[in-house]
RNA sequence: CGCGGGGUGGAGCAGUCUGGUAGCUCGUUGGGCUCAUAACCCAAAGGUCGCAGGUUCAAAUCCUGUCCCCGCAACCA
């Protein structure tokens, strides 16, 4: 039995799982269930990054220890896979003693086989703090690298990967392994990056503690990727007395990430496995992200969005549809209430269930609640299913997912043409329930049976219920389960309710719920969270409400704080434009003793030219700040109207310099 | 010249790698059916595939140039 091995990335802790989670699992379990049903021998494994200055700092706000803290959003992890019956064999948290006992080993085993390839050095270079990693001087500019994020320079004393050393072997490996990186663009892009060289590697930190000690120099902890990335081979037992499954599952078919992250994957791992002499995984697969509505989100237009109430709405297998159906896998995709609500009414509701309804209606009807007693071999709908379950299987073979559920869905439609072409109620009124009607019904729920063992990785708990109903097996639904006979005539059928009752669109939009006062929380959705994307900063735990809590109510100050504000009016003597920004201006306003420059970011409301001359009200005692590398020297007032700002102005006969109190 | 994605019938998208009748879903219009979740079926209307050049017997697809959107990042100090 060929052995499947599939892993996500695992989660940093500082969040709770959203939406860019949510879909990383769910299309992991779609292809840990086809692998498993399809007879591989399949091993699906996700967990969670626990380690890192993040989550030291959040566990020390709440006055907890990170423990702690990453049990609490580990246990809401753990919640929402089993409420979206991801099917995982394995939860690795970075925290487990089988995780350190691998990463020590992955080390020692670099170690005793290169022992150049890590080494305690001084290093100075430009180092991204969200990144956290140090960034080659050709692509630094003005402090900022390639990706846009700030860097610093930086010196630090720690222990450094030679992972310089590995950009010939990667690219004589990405050249001698096409398919190593799915999709090709990203494959690309990996490529360009190590073509440009790569540099040494920082892997252990002094300044934090929350991790695992350094071996021989406890002073330090091993940091981020050789940390996290291990866990793919640490769940397996890899480096302990228990390694039967690092044996049987090693190397890694499937690493499913995000295109973000896709990078750490293709150059770093395979780095640490070639330096420790360790096979290398398959393939890394980098999915795209989740976006949010491209329409503002606003009450009034009653478009909130509410990736969390879904399952329980809608159930978690019409998540689990939608997601799969929406995305063409592998690019970016927005995410709407409204595209949402047309597929689970259009695809689920209209065609998946009602077509199960109407079929066992009738079956059910005439043949006294029972599968109808005659089968037919042969027939348009065979036609139909053996045309359609080839393709079905080649798209899931390529991990198009949303082609493959166009295949079954164009079985489902012949289905219901088929239903109308026959008339069985016709028939049954004309001339009973004879021999002729048997069939036709038969092929019906035959070939529905068919559409749902189809769909069965995509909505393992509907298809269950389905295929009951049908009167067929629900553990049947492996490949030989989607050939034509399969379904016994005469067996008892259950008639019941909708499987997915249609929703009112006007109305499920129309009434927001309570608790969906968090407007721009999804708005995060994007990236799954892994130790490069988890820049926001760690909020500890409870939901992802919290982020987005309304404002407590601001805190009344007395009038000495207010008079630490030094507020006065100023004219603005000069404005123009701060180049390639979207709405800075760098105006030169005159205090009333000094002309200083201040950046503000009224560009989208007002034009360089209607500001010189204008008197405002600006903050003069605020610390400087940098915006796009320019030095601002106070704040210019305005009213802030859903980000239009209108400025605050004065008598033109006020001074400059006169104080505003 | 920051990174990336995209411009295809009214809307949302496939198709572009591997040139050769432009496809899907929703919507619209007309008809059919009444078993089914006001669901289903059939048919029709609707596109110079952002623009301009080029390669080719043939371009949505390849090449060059160009315009425009969006996301990320850097900025509402």
């Amino acid at each position: 039995m060929p052995k499947f091995y599939i892993t996500t990335a695992i989660h940093y802790v500082n969040d709770d799982p959203h939406i860019g989670h949510m879909y990383e699992n769910i299309v992991a379990d779609v292809i840990a269930r086809h692998r498993r049903r399809m007879g591989d021998d399949v091993r699906f494994l996700t967990g969670t990054d626990e380690h890192g200055q993040k989550i030291e700092r959040a566990a020390a706000k709440e006055g907890i220890r990170p423990i702690e803290l990453a049990d609490r959003v580990v246990h809401t992890h753990h919640e929402l896979w089993k409420k979206l019956n991801i099917s995982h064999d394995d939860f690795i948290r970075t925290t487990e003693g089988r995780h350190h006992v691998a990463v020590l080993e992955l080390i020692k085993r670099i170690q005793e086989r290169n022992p150049d390839d890590i080494y305690l050095g001084e290093h100075s270079g430009w180092y991204c703090q969200s990144e956290e990693t140090f960034i080659p001087e050709n692509q630094v500019k003005d402090a900022v690298d390639q990706d846009g994020h700030k860097v610093e320079w930086t010196t630090e004393r720690n222990y450094f990967f030679k992972l310089s050393r590995y950009t010939k072997p990667l690219l004589e490996h990405y050249r001698t392994n096409p398919g190593f990186v799915w999709p090709p663009t990203r494959l690309n892009e990996v490529k360009t990056f190590v073509e440009q060289g790569l540099r040494d590697l920082s892997i252990s930190r002094s300044s934090v503690k929350w991790g695992i000690p350094f071996p021989g120099n406890p002073d330090h902890v091993i940091y981020v990727w050789m940390d996290a990335l291990t866990n793919y081979i640490a769940a397996l037992g890899f480096g302990s007395a228990e390694h039967a499954q690092y044996d049987r599952y090693w190397p890694a078919d499937i690493h499913l990430v995000g295109k973000d992250i896709v990078r750490f994957h293709a150059v770093y791992w395979p780095a640490f496995l070639m330096a420790a002499g360790i096979e290398l995984p398959k393939q890394v697969v980098g999915h795209g992200w989740w976006l949010r509505d491209q329409v503002k989100i606003s009450k009034s237009l009653g478009n909130v969005v509410r990736p969390y109430n879904i399952i329980d709405d809608f159930g978690p297998d019409a998540l689990r549809y939608y997601v799969l159906r929406e995305m063409v896998f592998g690019q970016d995709q927005d995410y709407s209430d409204q595209s949402l609500l047309v597929r689970y009414n259009a695809d689920l509701a209209n065609d998946l269930g009602n077509t199960l309804s109407r079929a066992i209606k009738m079956s059910a009807a005439y043949f006294d609640g029972k599968t109808p007693p005659e089968r037919c071999m042969v027939n348009d709908l065979r036609d139909a299913a053996e045309r359609v379950v080839p393709q079905y299987l080649r798209h899931m073979d390529e991990l198009s997912f949303q082609r493959a559920l166009d295949s079954v869905w164009e079985l489902l439609n012949e289905i219901n043409s088929y239903i109308v072409t026959r008339e069985p109620w016709k028939r049954f009124k004309d001339s009973g329930a004879n021999g002729a009607l048997s069939r036709i019904l038969w092929d019906t729920l035959e070939a529905l049976r068919i559409v749902w063992v189809m769909m069965a990785p995509f909505m393992p708990a509907s298809t269950a219920v389905a295929l009951q109903r049908l009167g067929a097996d629900p553990g049947r639904i492996g490949k030989r389960d989607m050939s034509w006979g399969g379904l016994d005539a005469g067996v008892a059928v259950q008639v019941a309710d909708p499987i997915f009752p249609r929703i009112d669109a006007a109305q499920y939009i129309g009434e927001p719920k309570m608790e969906e006062t968090r407007p721009e929380t999804a708005a995060q959705a994007a990236p799954a969270a892994t130790p490069a994307a988890a820049e926001t900063p760690a909020q500890a735990g409870p939901p992802i409400e919290t982020t987005q809590a309304m404002p407590p109510d601001v805190a009344k100050i007395s009038i000495d704080q207010f008079m630490e504000t030094d507020l006065r009016v100023a004219e603005i003597r000069a404005a123009e434009r701060v180049p390639k920004s979207k709405k800075l201006i760098r105006m030169s306003v005159f205090d009333g003793t000094d002309e200083r420059t201040i950046v503000a970011g009224i560009g989208t409301k007002y034009a360089p030219e209607e500001l010189v001359g204008r008197k405002v009200v600006i903050v003069a005692n605020l610390q400087p700040a940098k915006l796009m590398g320019i030095e601002s020297n106070g704040m210019v007032l305005a009213a802030s109207m859903d980000g239009e700002p209108s400025l605050l102005s004065v008598d033109p006969g006020v001074p400059a310099g006169t104080k505003v109190r």
